[in-house]
DNA sequence: GCCATCATGAAAGTGATATCCATTGACATT
DNA sequence: AATGTCAATGGATATCACTTTCATGATGGC
C-alpha cells in the first residue's frame, strides 16, 4: 500500500507537470511510514534530525500536495493544529480522540453511516462528506 | 428560556465573584436574541452600530465567559472562525452544514447516539462529548 | 549543456485569537 | 456621598499556525 500511494502520487505529479525532487521523496517516505494523524510541525521535526536542510515551508507545501493528490486528508481535532491522515482508496472511517493523551483511534460503523443518510434526506440535504468524532478517555487513560 | 439563561449566567457570575457590567448585559442580550451559531466578529459588528463603545476584546472575553457559565458552546465548522451556539440545559444536537451558503441546521438522532456509545464501549473509551457534522448542500442550494 | 520552469527555504505577511496595561467602573464599607 | 479595593474595559500589542514572497537552486525536455 506504500507502493500504491507512491505510484498514485507519481502519476498525479506527472499529470500536473510537476517535478520530482529529493525533498518530496523524503517527505513522502516519512509520511507513509509514520503515525496516521500527523501535524505539519510533527513531520517537520521528525525529518529535521536526518534532513536538517528541509524547510518547514517545503513540508507544508508537500503535505498540501499529498492532499490534492488524494493520498492524504486534512483533519482538525480541535488542538489548534491541522493534521494529515493517510487516505486509502474507497476507505472511510471516523475517530475516537483521547482528550488526555491525544491518542487517536479509528472506527467504521455502517449503521451510523446509514442513519446519517436518513437524517440528510429528512432535511433535504445532499451530503458531500461528514465528520464524526468521539472525544473522551482512551482505554489506557481511564485507568 | 432567555430568562433562564440570564438567571443562570447571573448565578455563575456571583458564584465566581465577578461583576455585573453594562457591557456584559448588552452582549448577553444581543447573543440571546441572535442566530444560533455566531462568530465573535459577527456579534461584535452587530453590536457596534448601537454600542460603538464596546471593544472587540470585551466581546471575546464575554463569549468565553458564557461558555464557562454553560450557556454557550464553542464550535468549529471549518470556516476559520470559532462560533458560539446557545446551550440549553440537558439538550443536545448535531449539525448539517451547507458548504455553499453556510446555512446550519440542527438535528437530533437517538439511534445514532446509542450506536456511538456502543462504538466507544467496543474500544474501551469513556466518551465525554462528540461532534457529528454532515456537510453538503442544503435544500435551497441543491436546486 | 542549455534553458524555461518549477522547487526550495529563509524571511516576511496574514488573520484569528489571546494577552497586556493604563484607565475606568462596580460595589462593599465607611 | 466619599473611599478603597479589585475586577472590567478597550486600544494596543503579542502569539500562533499557517501562507506567501522572493532570490537562489534544481529538474528535465531539447
Ligand atoms: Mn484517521
Ligand atoms: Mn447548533
Ligand atoms: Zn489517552
Ligand atoms: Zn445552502
Amino acid at each position: 500500500m506504500k507502493r500504491a500511494k507512491k505510484k498514485a502520487f507519481a502519476e498525479f505529479m506527472s499529470q500536473r507537470g510537476l517535478k520530482s525532487t529529493k525533498q518530496r521523496d523524503i517527505i513522502l517516505d516519512s509520511f507513509l511510514s509514520s503515525d496516521r494523524h500527523l501535524s505539519i510541525e510533527e513531520l517537520y521535526l521528525k525529518l529535521r534530525s536526518k534532513h536538517p536542510n528541509i524547510g518547514y515551508a517545503t513540508v507544508y507545501r508537500t503535505l498540501k500536495l499529498f492532499a490534492e493528490a488524494g493520498i492524504a486528508r486534512e483533519m482538525q481535532f480541535g488542538d489548534g493544529q491541522t493534521r494529515y491522515e493517510h487516505v486509502s482508496e474507497g476507505e472511510h472511517h471516523d475517530h475516537l480522540v483521547c482528550t488526555r493523551c491525544g491518542h487517536i483511534e479509528e472506527f467504521e460503523n455502517e449503521a451510523i453511516e446509514k442513519l446519517q443518510d436518513e437524517v440528510a434526506e429528512t432535511h433535504g440535504f445532499l451530503i458531500e462528506r461528514h465528520r464524526l468524532e468521539l472525544y473522551g478517555l482512551c482505554a489506557t487513560c481511564r485507568k
